[in-house]
DNA sequence: GTCTATAGATCGATAGAC
DNA sequence: GTCTATCGATCTATAGAC
């Protein structure tokens, strides 16, 4: 059974007999952010995903480092899709930082959840990783800053309040985890709420 | 103990004859946070200190992880003495925190340098490591937290303020790694300075 | 103390059966 | 598409000469 046990699917439909690459990217994201890419060695991937390393190079042909990438670009698309876009398309900014707040935390588990991204960041091994590391935070600060603005802030405003924003996030996922304890990251979390109160 | 690799001695005197552990904990401590520890393999750290193998494991009978252990003893210990000490035992606690932030910026090179504890933290992949993390933190939190106190703010305000400074330089420095911009940590760090301003 | 040589385990990656 | 078997490379750690 290739399906992960945690995962639940229809069963009153057939079950899966096909295991998608879309559906082991979550796993390998969780062994990533546990073990750290240098440290997740393909036995570690063979266990948690339950596929052979034959399957894994089947979907992956690159071997790890395609993995990572493709973790990395699942990653992109699931804050493209549930925080930048909203950031830009929602009506009342104040309404879309609040919500890319709720995201967040729930995405990082309210700070149990390592952020593997940030974890690249600090230990650049590679170079290759770099580039789309640069363009997560890149859009990320740039979509808020707007959305910043549209709450009222000055431009320059805007863009010290996201970088704070996004620094906060990071920061606080470090030290929750650091310090083993979640309410780090859930008071970081409610401090930036009001810091972004609208002006006027 | 803490001379780091790149510094000059005086040549006239006799060169070092004898390496000393303490030498060489400086280049350790590069390498783990240029590779990461799981990536920093024997090889790599024999290339960067010079030194075999068998003087590596004559000086670490306990192989890497000892390295890990001994390179955040000293870390620890850097702390101790530049940051948390002073925070304690200067007297203008407003001269205190802003020397702190001073020291920060110092020792992370302006950001350009990571922080292998935060590193660390995020991929917890051992167990053993995780004490002398969470102490490090732990007490940076309480003897800032101590000079804000005598700053004027609140014990409550005061553990809030402490949280978002040490959060906000780890984070600052996930930011301006992983954007390849210094100026994120600089300005953030200037944020800080004002952010801790005596209250009245 | 420092080196080289090497053991023993594990790594990433491939080949081929089914 | 998935598995097992296996390769060569690399890893950590040790042994022993100097």
């Amino acid at each position: 059974m290739t399906i992960p046990a945690s995962q639940n699917w229809d069963c009153e439909t057939a079950a899966r007999l096909v295991t998608e690459r879309s559906d082991i990217l979550p796993i390998l994201g969780e062994v990533f952010r546990e073990h750290g890419v240098e440290g997740a060695s393909l036995s570690t991937i063979t266990e948690a995903t339950g596929l052979g390393k034959g399957s894994l190079y089947h979907f992956f042909p690159g071997g790890k480092d395609e993995m990572v990438e493709a973790v990395l670009a699942e990653i992109g698309d699931w804050f493209e899709q549930h925080v930048f876009q909203p950031l830009e398309t929602t009506d009342d900014p104040e309404r879309a930082v609040n919500d890319m707040l709720d995201a967040v935390l729930d995405y990082f588990h309210s700070g149990r959840r390592g952020c593997l991204i940030g974890a690249l960041s600090l230990a650049k091994t590679r170079d290759s990783f770099s580039e789309p590391i640069q363009l997560y935070f890149k859009r990320w600060l740039k979509t808020l800053a707007r959305a910043l603005e549209r709450l009222g802030h000055s431009r320059k405003r805007a863009k010290e309040l996201s970088e704070m924003i996004v620094l906060g996030i990071q920061g606080a996922l470090v030290l929750a985890r650091a310090s083993d304890d979640r309410a780090i990251f859930t008071r970081a979390i409610g401090r930036l709420r009001t810091d972004v109160a609208p002006v006027g």
